[in-house]
DNA sequence: ATATAAATTTAGGTTAGTCTAAAAATTATA
DNA sequence: TATAATTTTTAGACTAACCTAAATTTATAT
């Protein structure tokens, strides 16, 4: 059995590693989990060890089978409360993260199943994340951060890519949520910034910001 | 903040003390954590040092205030997720303990105002033990174990006293459930059994089970 | 009242998970 | 390519929570 913190370890190394699955470095995980480097290497031989990651000293780590299925069924739990919170006990977008830190740790194979289908077999979260299946596999999806998108063009927000809510407050602020459209105007590169045009109002967003806004162009 | 560990120490130690708030020994709350009598030990140092119980070496232990306030807490959270998980997602009454000892433990106290609500407030749970509300006020009851009840007198079933599932499920075979009516015929005094009706059906059960059933007499 | 039994605590050890500081390995740079 | 900078690992400590075995305290019974 996974302990929490082991749980915690693999999802960082999941969410780091892409798309393309490439190895995480200790300093990395560090910096994910808020925690010291030697606790990282520590932690790595107790993973390796349950063959739940491949690691060879100061070469970085990759998730084996095993440590994929469990960091995705993690995230499975994680975005599934999150549409429970959001969508059946009124939580706001930025309330429910840190309350999902903790129910997706719960241990129960048939909680997940009822919750799935109590919720619809919801694809995306709150914020737009896909939810894997109980096979462990994600919806299709194919946006693109607001900060690639071409200029000119027009697209709606399907999904934002950080959790923190001082950034989902501000995004309330300037009214950008799921569902949004908008229209990219102009790519300041003396600055690093996006003009944007929302409901007809012309904003100006930071490239930092863009990165974390997923937009799919119509 | 207090550990899991610690809360599941209080939760014993207060379901131990009873309505008469008896002072509860070491073994007693080993037998009941299914622990060793010297972790028992190692726990009440830590717990008397944060100031959650009375602790006297080898004279036994209470709850403090802010301990018995933690304890009911706990209880109350137990409860509204068992009502959750039985009332919403559809699970059977003997199936819900194991998951609601972990949930439970989830911190958040705008989450367990909110499940209470999405639940309409319940005063019982599925086993019709009572859910202290957010001030931790129980809802009175005025219910007395079968084994207590005088012989000729009908009632009904107003909750069991005991998670275990293999006992609920011998509930469920003898069609003993929350609000069933409930004849007592007579108690055999040569093997401590009783002779009950239900649904005119007349059945014969041991005495341990008739303490676990909670009567309200009419 | 004293011996024995039972309950409880202490002593010492283990594991998971963390930390700091030092050592070692890798990578970057001049 | 040797040296410096960075990254990573190891060594050694700490805490929470558990354990076994031994010691101590309380209860019981002759």
């Amino acid at each position: 059995m996974s302990t929490q913190a082991e749980e915690n370890y693999l999802k960082a190394i999941f969410k780091l590693s892409g798309k393309e699955k490439k190895s995480v470095s200790t300093n990395a995980i560090a910096e994910e989990l808020q925690t010291k480097a030697s606790s990282v290497s520590d932690m790595m031989k107790r993973l390796s060890e349950k063959s739940l990651i491949n690691y060879r000293k100061y070469q970085g780590v990759s998730l084996t089978k095993d440590g994929h299925d469990l960091a995705v069924h993690i995230v499975r739990k994680h975005r599934l409360w999150e549409v429970f919170l959001v969508n059946h006990l009124n939580f706001k977008w930025d309330e429910v993260h840190d309350i999902a830190e903790q129910l997706e740790h719960i241990k129960s194979p048939e909680l997940v199943l009822r919750i799935d289908a109590f919720l619809g077999h919801p694809n995306y979260d709150p914020h737009g994340d896909p939810i894997p299946n109980a096979r462990g596999e994600f919806p299709k999806t194919t946006a693109i951060p607001l900060s690639e998108v071409e200029m000119k063009s027009k697209g709606k927000v399907v999904a934002v890519e950080m959790d923190e809510p001082s950034f989902l407050k501000y995004l309330d602020k300037l009214n950008i949520s799921i569902g949004t459209q908008v229209e990219i105007l102009e790519l300041n590169d003396f600055d690093n910034s996006i003009d944007i045009k929302i409901d007809d109002v012309q904003r100006h967003i930071s490239i930092d910001v863009a990165k974390n806004i997923l937009i799919s162009v119509s």
